[in-house]
DNA sequence: CGCCAGTTTGACCAAGATCAACGCAAGTGG
DNA sequence: CCACTTGCGTTGATCTTGGTCAAACTGGCG
């Protein structure tokens, strides 16, 4: 699968380009997009170091090269929202609006590539090709966003810590020994959650031979079979 | 505001075209999109009667004429998941998969267009006005979904049931009284809470003097600052 | 070794779900 | 016209889940 360029409407999902890129790779187009990419500027980021904040001007997006990185906000009353992580080869910051209306931050030292928007503008009005990705990406964003909501209003906990697992599994190339890069605050603050509850509903998962934690930041699904039940419950 | 045309990414947010028309309108692309409006078929749905179900081809969009649509899907366990509502001017059905992977209904009699699907796109891949203001629309359904799914993660029912309110007043031409279509149990579904918590804390507002509920599916709106405040405790 | 940030566990509490009635208005049939 | 049903809506009593508060643990690092 090609990961080399994108034009992600990352700023919902997890911001991959999987389709998207392939589609765009057919096409044909993929050195217009490449000469986009040489538009780029290479920056690097130590663990959480600002990438950019809510309200700053938003001409620019992003894509991860390596590391990870946090999108979120801050709530009134001093609560976190965590909209998305974004791990090598996704996109983030594309939000379409003047002002940024969440912040970057980097989960561990990050490489991120920056774009200007408006060449990919450009671009995307001259490609229909290009054009026509981007859309599918951003549906396939909008339904994951959609998914989230459920996850987020209707299921459990346990559901909702077990569907995150399945997530970063998804994500990552290995699939069973996963790298949490991000503290379990952030897993908390993703899923709705408190840093205890993710706690508790981990130990819970290990208790039950489901999963094993042999350090805080790295789990290992033994049990796939039950984590995927223990995510519609 | 123009409202005559559309091709909105409606499967996210609440599918008003708002800024995208305008948009569209603005760069004189508005014949165009009226031609395709001319493909559409005219259907009329009795309450409670099936639009689309999960699973049916996904071969058509939708706009709303009159009346209100529901866009929802049932979990394994038998509760429902209701992912928007739709009004006159919105669209919805544009999920971008051969399946559908929700279920739409109307919520009371409703009149609605539908479109072909494929048309829209030829005439998106031609226009790149036309393909800058559908991706417009879907940036602020993403947008929209975002804040929705903070309020699903984070929000007291208080909040959820005020932020409804209010994103319905929004909605409405008139902003004061509220004609609220749907049933409490869609009101529940939509905003992940049980039908007797809405009730309650409908109740609750009605005692505090922020709203007045003059009959089931009519509520007044008497002090927006405090349900303003309401919807972000 | 001691400190510190992050993680884990336990005890308790509260918001909202669940279960169970009851109310109420719009049909429906005698 | 009036019982009776039916579909919603509302209210109350109890229970469960997950939040809150507090404390202990762990690993990395000066």
């Amino acid at each position: 699968m090609y990961r080399q360029i994108g034009a992600s409407g990352s700023f919902g999902g997890h911001g991959r380009l999987a389709a998207a890129d392939l589609a765009v790779a057919q096409s044909g187009q993929l050195d217009a997009l490449l000469a986009i990419e040489r538009l780029a500027l290479r920056l690097n980021y130590a663990r959480n170091q600002e990438i950019y904040a809510e309200g700053d001007p938003g001409g620019y997006w992003y894509k991860v090269v390596s590391g990870a990185v946090r999108v979120f906000k801050f709530l009134a009353d001093g609560r976190r929202y965590l909209a998305q992580f974004c791990f090598a080869g996704d996109c983030f910051g594309f939000e379409g609006t003047d002002e940024r209306l969440f912040s970057a931050e980097a989960v561990s030292n990050a490489v991120v590539l920056r774009l200007p928007r408006h060449a990919t503008e450009r671009l995307v009005d001259q490609n229909p090709a290009a054009a026509r990705a981007l859309r599918e990406t951003m549906l396939r964003d909008l339904a994951n966003a959609y998914g989230r909501m459920l996850r987020l209003g209707r299921m459990t906990a346990a559901a909702r810590v077990a569907a995150f697992l399945i997530e970063m599994a998804e994500r990552s190339d290995r699939r069973k020994k996963l790298d949490l890069p991000m503290p379990r605050n952030d897993i908390a603050d993703y899923l709705g959650l408190t840093i205890e509850t993710v706690c508790r509903v981990l130990s819970s998962f290990k208790r039950n031979g489901i999963i094993a934690i042999p350090s805080a930041h790295s789990i290992e699904i033994c049990d796939r079979r039950a984590l995927d039940l223990a995510a519609d419950t």
